[in-house]
RNA sequence: UCCUCGGUAGCUCAAUUGGCAGAGCGCUCGGCUGUUAACCGAACGGUUGGAGGUUCGAGUCCUCCCCGGGGAGCCA
């Protein structure tokens, strides 16, 4: 017989085989002479049943293992419906490769969140958090097979940075031998600059924010997929969007069924959200809408956390807010030639009230618009000289759009906060671990 | 920054009107041959976030500070 270590997820295609396994303790129950040792090594976890007549001395050893011991087992993979996978391993054998020094601080039971993020560290190999995390490296990978699929250019943009791209967000300051830089807070001014080399291009990368926001929804570091079309304009945006939000849903459901069943998402409900078209609102008619329901907001007020649940469980599925009004958004979007108090943008928010997932527009391509807008905005030509040349040489139609990536995994997770979606979240009073 | 709730055993929480500091879980020990957060029994475990004050007496009341949860604003 041939004996192979494979990973616990393969398991079940091993039934009456013998192999090896390398993980770790997760739980042990036992009961007198019979011991179920939980095995997990991050693709899963499956139970080992080991009983004392048979391996006195085996038995004894794995009756003194305690949690988060690591460990390379041996045993028989068989079927049985008392097992919590469906099926089992009857050890043969194990060798222990690190015995933990203290009782593992994490239990299965309850804990606070302010202790669980204390513990971000252990807590990540427990319970919900490998499910999540799984989902998580199959959102990025959704991202990047849909942008490849659509001839899209993989590219970057500086973390680093001498220019602010929103003026009124606030930025981490770094010393940069002696000037100040700021770390990016959006990709895309730069992201601009190279759809007109590259024609379409998208980014996934890390954005900083140094807003002091405590909410569900906010990280002071999170990861943007970001992207930017050269002739490209407002409606075909949109329509692209849509598409994207719809095939990440979709790649997920299909690839992580196991881990969406494991957080108890209501998948076919995830899947209905997503069905194709996304309900595109004007934002006079949003506010109107909410007027109308009771809701205390006027014409130029941005949407509240309420407001955005609101319009969330109203349409049952993602909404684009669009033509949003020119002093709600930054400088660089263009005005609408119907209506010169609406910028061409649009604000896609996620049903369950998960907030803003998409914010997007059609950018100014004029130098005369982006020359006034600045002044509107107060801000200085100066360091966005580089930026204007943009528009200077050759300027086209062209639009783009940030997913927020916490936020698109919270909602696909069903789980109430975003620190939860990412390894190490960065938090306002949270910097360790 | 603002609003709000909280800080008691390693963890999650009790503690009546201001009157002996408690339980469950975990760890340790004992029992149990199908456990599913196993169960049963025992033992261990405390500077009640910090400083000051009121009082015969403070976990409990007062003042200030520190830390955390939830929310708002801002944004993705």
């Amino acid at each position: 017989m041939t004996m192979r270590t494979i990973t616990i997820d393969k398991a079940p295609l091993s039934v009456g085989e013998e192999i090896t396994l390398r993980g770790w303790l997760y739980s042990k129950r036992s009961s007198g002479k019979i011991i179920f040792l939980q095995l997990r090594d991050g693709t899963g976890v499956i139970q080992g049943v080991l009983t004392e007549p048979d391996a006195p001395k085996l038995f004894a050893a794995a009756d003194r293992l305690t949690r988060e011991t690591s460990l390379i087992v041996t045993g028989t993979v068989r079927e049985d419906r008392r097992a919590p996978s469906g099926c089992e391993l009857q050890l043969i054998d194990f060798t222990v490769v690190h015995e933990p020094t203290a009782p593992f601080p994490i239990d299965l039971t309850e804990h606070t969140p302010g202790f669980l993020m204390d513990h971000r560290h252990l807590w990540m190999r427990t319970g919900r958090q490998v499910p999540i995390l799984r989902i998580r490296d199959a959102v990025f990978r959704a991202v990047r097979s849909f942008f490849y699929e659509h001839g899209f250019v993989a590219t970057e943009a500086p973390i680093l940075t001498g220019t602010s791209v929103e003026g009124t967000t606030t930025l981490f300051t770094v010393d940069y031998f002696g000037e100040d830089a700021y770390l990016g807070q959006s990709g895309q001014l730069y992201l601009e600059a190279t759809a007109m080399a590259l024609g379409k291009v998208y980014w996934i990368g890390p954005v900083f924010r140094a807003e002091k926001s405590k909410t569900r929804k906010h990280l002071t570091e999170f990861w943007m997929a970001e992207a930017e079309m050269a002739y490209c304009d407002h409606t075909e945006n949109l329509h692209l969007q849509e598409k994207l939000v719809a095939y990440i849903v979709e790649a997920v459901v299909q690839e992580r069924r196991e881990e969406l069943a494991l957080l108890k998402r209501d998948v076919d409900r995830l899947v209905e959200e997503v069905s194709l078209p996304f309900p595109r609102v004007d934002y006079a008619a949003a506010i109107e809408l909410l007027q109308n329901n009771g809701h205390e907001i006027s014409f130029g007020d941005d949407f509240g956390a309420p407001h955005e649940a609101f319009l969330g469980d109203h349409f049952g599925k993602p909404v684009f807010i669009e033509r949003l009004p020119t002093s709600m958004k930054p400088f660089y979007m263009k005005r609408d030639p119907a209506d010169p108090a609406r910028v061409l943008a649009a604000d896609l928010i996620a049903p369950e009230g998960y907030g803003e997932l998409i914010g997007g527009s059609q950018r100014a391509d004029s130098l005369e618009e982006l020359h006034s807008q600045l002044a509107e905005n107060h801000l200085s030509p100066e360091p966005y000289e580089w930026y204007l040349d943009l528009r200077r040489y050759g300027s086209v139609p062209h639009s783009g759009f940030g997913l927020g990536v916490a936020r698109m995994i919270a909602w696909i997770c069903g789980v109430p906060h975003i620190r939860e979606t990412i390894p190490f979240a960065r938090q306002i009073n949270r910097l360790y671990p």
